[in-house]
DNA sequence: AATGAATGAGCCTTCATTCAT
DNA sequence: GATGAATGAAGGCTCATTCAT
C-alpha cells in the first residue's frame, strides 16, 4: 500500500521518485519505464518505491497531474503579466512551447496515455482546453474575438500548439534522429500566430473566392 | 526470418496477419498485444507469424504504412471530386473524420509509435503535412490563400483536425466511460471550416492590431 | 535483539503482540501473515515488534506455545472435576472440543507448524499425548483399562479427537463454504466415547477372532 | 493460460512437472517451492511451467487429487487380495502407511493445504473417509461389526492412521532431527489393530467398571 | 520505549522468439 | 507452408528486518 509521507525525509523522498518519474517516462516512455529504473534514477531503493506509491500507473498519473499543473501556471502566469489579449495570447504559447522544450516528459507522456491511463489523457486536453475557453469567452465579450463556438476554437487553438510543438520543438530538423528540444523559431511563431489572429479576428472574412460572397 | 509469400495461400495468410495485428493493436495498444493473440485473432498457428514478419515492430509499422496510405487515399479521393478549393478541403478534412470514424486505430495506434517506432510516427504526419502543403501552395498561386508559410500553416490545420477529431469523434460527449465513434456534429464541422478559411483567407485581418476596422 | 519487557507498559506492549498474532496466524496462516499486519492488529509501531520478538518464527513458536498450555490447562481442569476415569477422558475431551471450537487457531496454526517450526509441531503433539499416557497408565493401574502400550492408545485417542474436532467442529456440514465454529452434536460425541470406551475396555473382545462368541 | 499437452513430448513434460512438483513441495513446503525449484527439479524451463499449470495452486491441487488417487488405489488393491473382513482392514492400513513412507508428500502437502487449497483438503480426507465408510457398511451388515454410525467411526479411523503414521513413520525416533521415513514398528501396528478391533467389535463391551453396568 | 522510513532478495508471471516436426 | 512446445530475460511487487530519530 502507499501512504502519504509522514516526516520531512518522507517527502523529500517522494519527491525524488516523482521527479525520476517524470525524467524515466520521457526518456524511455511508459512501457520501458520500470519501477527500478526510476527508483535507480531517485537513488532510492526499490521497495521505497512502494511506501510512497501504488504502483506504476499510479505515479504516471501523478506525473500527468504534476506536468499538466505546471504548464497551465507557467501559461497563466505569463498571460497575466501581458498588456492586452493579443499579447497575453502570445506570451502563453511562448510559455506553452518553453515548457515543452523543458519538459519534453508532457508530450511523450501524454501520448502514452491513450492507453495507460484514459482518463489522465483526458483530464490533461480538457484543463488546457478550459482555459483557452475561458480567455475566448472573456475576448468576445469585449468584442476583441468574433462571434464563434469557444469550445471549437479552443480545441482547434490546442491542436495548432500541440502539432506546432512537436514539429519544431520536439523533433529534430531533418534528420530522424534523437530529438533535440528546442524553442521554436521565430517565424514559425509570427506566422503560427498570423494564422490565429485571422481566425480569431472580428469582421468579416475577406473573399475566401476573392470577394465577400453575399 | 521473414518473407514474401510465395503462393496464393502464403499471401492470404499474410494478409490475415496484417488484419489482425490493426485489430487487436487498435483495441489494446502495442504493448498489451502480443504475437499470440494476433495469430489467434488471424486464426493462425504462432510460429507462421515469423514466416511473414521479422517481429512485433516490423508488422506495427507495416501497419502504421498501410492506415497511412489508406487514409491518405480517402482524403485525396474525396478532395478529387470537389468542384473548387473550399470544397475540396471540406471533403478532405470530412473524409479524415470519416476514416477516424471507421479507424479509431489510426489514432490509437499513431499516438503509441512515440516510442514504439518513431519513424513511422514522422513518417505518418510527414505524409499527410505534405498533401496540405501542396494544396496551400496551389491555392497561394491562384490567390485563394494568402500569402503565407505554408509549411507552418499545414501543421496548424493537422494539429485542428487531429484535436477535434480526437475530441468529437473518439471521445464520448461528457462521461469517461468507453468511447463511441462517430461523425464530427454538423455544428462543430461548420465552426472549424469557418476558423480555417479566415486563417487562410486574403485580405486584411480587422482589427487585430489595435487599429478601429470601422 | 528481542528482550523481555522492563516495564508495566512493555509488558502490556507484549502482550498485545501476543495476542494480534494469534488472531492473524488463525485467520491468515503463517505465510500471509507479515509483521505489519501483526502490528497493526496490536496498534503498535513496526519497530515494536523487534523490541519483543525476534523475529516472526519466533512469536510463532511462542504463539504455539501458548494455545498449547492453555488447551491442556482447559483439558485438565475439565479433568480434575471428575468423579471417574469414564468421566474424566469425557470431560477432558469435552474441553478439547470447546477449546477447539473457541480457538480455531489451534488446529489452524499447528497445521501450518510442519514446515514453519517442526519443533513446535512435535511438542504441541507431544505434550498433550503425554498427558494421556499418564492417564491411560494409572487407569491400567487399577484395571480400569486392560494391557497394552500406552503409547499407542495415546496417539489413537490424539488421533481421533484431532480428526472428529476438524470435522464436527471446523468444518460446515456439507458445503464448502466458511467453516463456522460450533460443538461436536451429542450424538457424535456419544458415539466417538463409545468408540474409545470399547477400545480401551479390559476383557475378551466379542467374535473378532472368527469365534462364535456364544 | 494453461492447456491439456496436445502432443506426446508435452504429455511427458506435464507428468515430469507434475511428479518433480510433488517432490519439492514434500520437502521444502508449499510456500517455499518456487516454480523455479519445481522447473529446475523436471528440468524443464521456467517459461515452460504456464504452458501447462495456471500456477502454483494449481499445480498443488493436481499433485494433492493425484497422490490421494494413488493411496485410495494402493488401500484398496491391498484389501482385495485379502480373504476376509479383518485381513482386509490390516491390508489397508498396511498399505496406508506403505504410502506413507514412500510418498512423504502425502502427509506434509495436506497439511499446508489448510490455508492453500481448503477444497483440496477436504477432497482429500472425505474421499478417504468414505472408502472406510462403505467398509463398515458391509461388515455391519453381515454381522462383523457393531451397530453403530460408519460415519463417526471412520473419522476416528482416519484420526488413528494419521496420527499413528504420523508419529511412527514420518517422525524420527527421538530425536527432532531431519525425519526418516519408515515403516510403523510391527508391535506398533499390531497395538493399533487390537485398538481397532475392540472398537469396532460387535458384543457387549467388558466392564468398562470391570463389570456390565446393567 | 516506541516509531516508521528504507532496503533488496526473491517471488510469480508474461511474452517475443526459436526450432524441431 | 504451417505448427506449437520450449525458453529465459525481465518486470511488478511483497515483506522481514534494520536503523536513525
Amino acid at each position: 500500500m502507499s501512504a502519504a509521507p509522514r516526516t520531512a525525509r518522507g517527502t523529500r523522498t517522494r519527491a525524488k521518485l516523482l521527479a525520476a518519474a517524470e525524467t524515466v517516462f520521457a526518456s524511455v516512455g511508459y512501457h520501458d519505464a520500470s519501477i527500478v529504473k526510476i527508483t535507480e534514477a531517485a537513488e532510492v531503493g526499490l521497495g521505497t518505491f512502494y511506501l510512497y506509491f501504488q504502483g506504476k500507473q499510479a505515479i504516471f498519473d501523478e506525473v500527468v497531474e504534476d506536468l499538466n499543473r505546471r504548464v497551465r501556471h507557467a501559461m497563466t502566469e505569463a498571460a497575466k503579466s501581458a498588456g492586452n489579449r493579443l499579447e497575453a495570447e502570445r506570451a502563453g504559447f511562448k510559455a506553452f512551447f518553453r515548457f515543452t522544450a523543458q519538459h519534453p516528459a508532457l508530450y511523450r507522456i501524454v501520448r502514452q496515455a491513450e492507453f495507460v491511463s484514459p482518463g489522465a489523457l483526458r483530464m490533461h486536453y480538457t484543463r488546457i482546453v478550459n482555459g483557452y475557453i475561458e480567455g475566448l469567452k472573456a475576448a468576445q465579450a469585449t468584442g476583441e474575438v468574433r462571434p464563434m463556438d469557444p469550445d471549437v476554437a479552443a480545441w482547434a487553438l490546442m491542436g495548432i500548439g500541440e502539432l506546432i510543438g512537436m514539429r519544431w520543438v520536439l523533433w529534430e530538423d531533418d534528420t530522424g534522429a534523437q530529438p533535440v528540444p528546442r524553442e521554436v523559431p521565430d517565424h514559425v511563431f509570427e506566422e503560427m500566430m498570423q494564422f490565429i489572429e485571422r481566425a480569431l479576428a472580428p469582421g468579416q472574412p475577406h473573399g475566401t473566392e476573392g470577394q465577400p460572397h453575399g
